[in-house]
RNA sequence: GCGCCUGUAGCUCAGCUGGAUAGAGUAACGGCCUUCUAAGCCGUGGGUCCAGGGUUCAAGUCCCUGCGGGCGCGCCA
């Protein structure tokens, strides 16, 4: 980073032109060997009148090299700079090393807060493989902001309101049995949901009577929120379990039940900005001036939607948490309804909705077809992680059969490839579930990048102590050494851009590279030679992959075992 | 019908604000464990970057058109 504004500098004394403008142009070329950057002369041509080859070569001849840069050359239309391999590997490792867990983070939040709405559960309906893009995103960008010096509000905006619960009371009070709902709360919750809808399609009298019970809950009749209330303990008792699973905590689980009373005030809002019109019956807010069509705020029968519940936390949160940014992990099926809502925002005055971001992310699906919780075609996200921690433990036992602990390097490990899964491509890419895919741990995978991790632990405990002073950097010449090193040093950025396009997958392709880059130098190099100095040198390197991994991961929400 | 997203190796995907011979993984084949964890490493094969125009010194990347796929489009969330 100091390295491409001191090009710059050097650059702009040798041109006149400005630095800013220069170190914009400033590139990686595509093959090391070229160089560490490149300054493509093109650009140039036209304002300089000459051919871009003899612009490299004339700043090459007086262009003075900038700190850090051992030498400046001309290829073709481009300039191309070798950094000093010792001063930029000691500055890497030096810096990966003394920030330690804290490496790739940075304090470019300064304790503003940002809400991240994400997972976002229904009371007893299935946590299914679903909810695993929202809640494995939401996790990540949760802990990348954390790491730049944001103050996080995870919220989990739990689905706990409307008539389905007069449903499930209903089917509850006829069918249910506390036995297995004990034991398994959502499931039966679930099963009982279904043959509610079964029965109800030759007995429309169960509608009703589901209506009048929901009814019952919204004013407060004792039995019915009692209900209600258990359906709600027992569901966040059971997900309780999955989100200890995957080291998710939240700050808050304030869902649809939460801003029942807060949403006539939006409405009332609304109505005196003369932004509501009534059609056919339901207030809307007209937005064709904007290409979109109304936003729905209350129903012909008075009872309010999606985007008012929205309009409402979205007010709350503001006033309560003071957000810098607002998030929305949610798929991108809603992509208008959030278009919509953020414009409504804009409408009441709210000048911070261009702080709400809708974060969205493709859709799982099925090879056998789409989702349905009413058809109990589910895969739960708790079988899918126990699957995954059993196979990894069957190959633990195989292959490190002396390992103690095996149990806590299996979750580790099994729930880190399902997480990994989630977060190695981009966000908008839709998916195919299928046990097979999930549990391949061949290639670029989380055991992949977790067991690189624990062979630098090896090594390191097998060294014992080390010399961490004085270490002469310039005995990592090998190529795949300065490659470790430049993989290194790339994890700040990482998390920065990471950050800013809310992509935790630019973190994950990070961490691919410091393990793939140390594999290769692992098996080239020889770690614990008898040399101190190159011992030492090698050693540090190692440290600094370890600790790059180790925060990659963590910042994506994986463990990094030391054995495994 | 309209809007948004998407199309890169057999498959799953990267490709930074346009830049140097388009890269990984996987699958196939062939090598490497008496040395630091072989869940690893190396090699080989595999591409009209959906198609056609345009802008540019330079297009997988930007613009237009068409085609294929996904999603959405007032009382669900």
């Amino acid at each position: 980073m100091d390295v491409r504004l001191a090009i710059a500098q050097g650059l702009a004394g040798a041109t006149g032109l400005p630095e800013a403008e220069l170190a914009g142009y400033i590139e990686t070329p595509p093959d090391p060997a070229l160089g560490d950057f490149a300054f493509p002369c093109f650009r140039l041509a036209k304002t300089l009148k000459k051919a871009p080859p003899a612009i490299a070569a004339e700043l090459a001849g007086k262009l003075a090299l900038p700190a850090g840069i051992e030498r400046a050359e001309a290829a073709g239309g481009y300039l191309n700079f070798f950094a000093n391999k010792a001063d930029f590997a000691a500055k890497a490792i030096g810096r990966a090393l003394a920030e330690g867990d804290a490496y790739g983070g940075a304090d470019i939040g300064q304790g503003g807060t940002v809400c991240i709405d994400f997972s976002s559960i229904n009371i007893a309906k299935p946590f299914s493989i679903a909810h695993l893009p929202t809640t494995a995103i939401g996790h990540a960008l949760s802990r990348i902001y954390r790491a730049l010096g944001y103050r996080v509000i995870g919220i989990n905006h739990l689905g706990d309101w409307g008539t389905q619960f007069g449903k499930m009371i209903v089917a509850y009070k006829l069918w249910g049995e506390n036995k297995p709902i004990e034991d398994s709360a959502v499931r039966e919750l679930v099963r009982l949901y279904v043959r509610f809808h079964e029965e109800a399609e030759n007995d429309d009298s169960l509608n009703g009577e589901a209506r009048k019970w929901f009814r019952k809950i919204e004013q407060g009749d004792p039995e019915a929120v009692d209900l209600w209330q258990r359906f709600k303990d027992l569901t966040l008792k059971e997900v309780g379990e999955v989100y200890k699973l995957l080291g998710i905590t939240f700050e808050s689980y304030a869902g649809e039940s939460f801003y029942e009373d807060k949403m006539q005030a939006i409405i009332d809002e609304l109505d005196d900005k003369g932004l509501l019109v009534t059609d056919n019956g339901a207030k809307i807010v007209d937005l064709s001036e904007w290409d979109m069509p109304p936003c729905l705020i209350v129903k012909a029968d008075g009872a309010t939607l999606y985007a008012t519940r929205d309009l409402a936390a979205a007010c709350y949160r503001k006033q309560t948490y003071d957000f810098v940014k607002s998030l929305y992990v949610v798929a991108y099926q809603q992509n208008l309804h959030f278009r919509q809502f953020f414009k409504v925002l804009e409408l009441m005055g709210r000048d911070w909705a261009k702080d709400c971001e809708h974060v969205n992310f493709g859709m799982v699906s099925m090879e056998e077809g789409t989702l349905s919780t009413r058809h109990g075609n589910v895969v739960y996200l708790e079988d899918v992680l126990n699957a995954s921690i059993e196979k990894t433990l069957d190959i633990i036992k195989e292959k490190s059969p002396d390992l103690e602990n095996k149990e806590d390097a299996a979750r580790a490990v099994g729930v880190g490839a399902i997480v990994w899964g989630v977060l190695y491509n981009g966000r908008i890419k839709d998916t195919s579930f299928s046990w097979a895919k999930v549990l391949n741990f061949d290639g670029e995978t989380g055991p992949y990048a977790q067991y690189t991790h624990a062979r630098c632990c090896s090594v390191l405990r097998k060294a014992g102590y080390y010399q961490k002073e004085n270490i002469d950097y310039s005995l990592l010449k090998e190529e795949s050494a300065r490659s470790l090193v430049k993989a290194i040093s790339q994890l700040p950025d990482a998390v920065r851009s990471a950050a800013e396009k809310n992509e935790p997958y630019l973190v994950t392709r990070c961490v691919i590279d410091v393990a793939a880059s140390f594999n290769r130098f692992y098996y080239e190099c020889r770690i614990l030679e008898e040399d101190p100095r190159l011992r030492a040198a090698r050693l540090a390197l190692t440290d600094a992959a370890r600790q790059t991994i180790r925060n990659g991961l963590y910042l994506l929400g994986l463990e990094a075992p030391e054995r495994m």
